[in-house]
DNA sequence: TCGGACATTCACGTAAACGTCAACGTTGCG
DNA sequence: CGCAACGTTGACGTTTACGTGAATGTCCGA
C-alpha cells in the first residue's frame, strides 16, 4: 500500500516534495525557473530536478512576495535581480583580498537590501492609509450608535448607517 | 483650441473625467461595472454614464485595494460584498424606528468593517515579517562590515557577502 | 444645425501565470 | 527486471483583467 520513494541524496528534494512543502505546484516551480526567477536547478543523472535548502528558501521568499505582498512576478523579478547581483558580489568578495573592495561590495549589498525594505515599507504605508480610512468609517458608526443610545433624533447624515464608500 | 465640454449636471462626472481623476481607464471602469464591482451607473438621456461622489469614492477604494494592496478583483469583490450588505442595511435603517433594530444594524455594519480591517492588518503583518527578515539580512551584512573594519580574518560564514535567500 | 469630442455596445486580441494532457524517460522497491 | 510512482519536455488550453478596434450614437458650442 505505502510506497514512498524518498531520494537517496543528502538534503536534496525532488520537485513534488518542495511543492507540497511550500504549497506550490510543480508547474509553478518549473515556470519560475523558466522565466528566470530561479537559477536552473541541479539535476540527477536522469535529469530529475534537485532542490537544496537555499532553493527552497528562495521559493519561499517568492511565494511570500506573491501571496502575502501581492507582487507580480515581474516585480518579484525586479526585487530578486538584486539578489542575483548579490550572488555575483559573493564571488567577487571571495576573489579579492583588498579591504576597500570588500567594504565596497558589502556596502553595495546593503544598499540593495535597503531598496527591498523601502519597497515593502511603501506597500505597508499604503495599506495603513487604508486601515486608517476604515477606522474613520468605524468611528463614524460608533458616533451613530452613541446618538441612538442617547435617544436623540437621528441626525440626517445622508448616510444613515455609516457608509463605507 | 480649447474645447472642453463639462456636463451640465450638478456634481456628476462622465466616465473619462472619473477615469483621469483616478488614474484608471474607461475600459477598466466599465469592466468593474460589468463584473458587478459597481452598481450600474446612472445614465443621461442618451445613455452616457454619470458618476456621483459616492461612485468615485468606491472606485478609489477599489483602485487602492488593487494597486496598493495587490488584491485580485475577486478578493475585492469579497471585501465589497460587505458594502452591498451595508447598503441594504442603510435601507433597513431608514425604514425602522425601533431603537434596538437600529442598534443591531449599526453593530452589524461595525462587524463588517472590522473584518475589512482585519484582512488589511493581516496583509500588513505578513509584509512586516518580510521586512524583519530583510532587516536581519541587513544586520548580518553590517556584522560582516564590522569584521572587515576590525581587520579580522573573515569568518567563513559560507555566505561571504551576506546572502538573502 | 453641424461638426468634433466624447460616449455606447459588441467583439475579438493579449499578457501573465499557470493548468493540463501527451509522449516519453527515470527511480527504486519487490 | 518489472512496474508503479514520479519526473521530463513540449505544446496547447484557461482565467484574469483589461486593450483595441469597429460601428454607431450623443452632446454642445459656434
Amino acid at each position: 500500500m505505502s510506497h514512498a520513494t524518498p531520494p537517496a541524496e543528502a538534503g536534496l528534494l525532488r520537485i513534488q516534495e518542495v511543492a507540497s512543502e511550500l504549497g506550490l505546484t510543480t508547474r509553478a516551480i518549473r515556470y519560475y525557473e523558466e522565466i528566470g526567477l530561479l537559477k536552473p536547478a541541479a539535476r540527477t543523472e536522469g535529469a530529475y530536478r534537485l532542490f537544496g535548502p537555499d532553493d527552497v528558501e528562495r521559493l519561499r521568499f517568492i511565494k511570500g512576495l506573491r501571496d502575502d505582498a501581492g507582487f507580480s512576478l515581474t516585480e518579484i523579478a525586479a526585487l530578486l535581480e538584486d539578489e542575483v547581483a548579490r550572488a555575483r558580489n559573493r564571488e567577487r568578495f571571495r576573489a579579492t583580498d583588498d579591504r576597500d573592495e570588500r567594504r565596497a561590495i558589502v556596502a553595495d549589498a546593503t544598499t540593495r537590501i535597503d531598496r527591498q525594505i523601502e519597497t515593502l515599507r511603501g506597500k505597508i504605508e499604503r495599506l495603513e492609509t487604508m486601515v486608517r480610512e476604515a477606522d474613520a468609517r468605524r468611528a463614524h458608526l460608533q458616533q451613530h450608535l452613541a446618538e441612538i443610545e442617547a435617544a436623540l433624533e437621528p441626525v440626517d447624515h445622508h448616510d444613515a448607517a455609516g457608509g463605507a464608500r
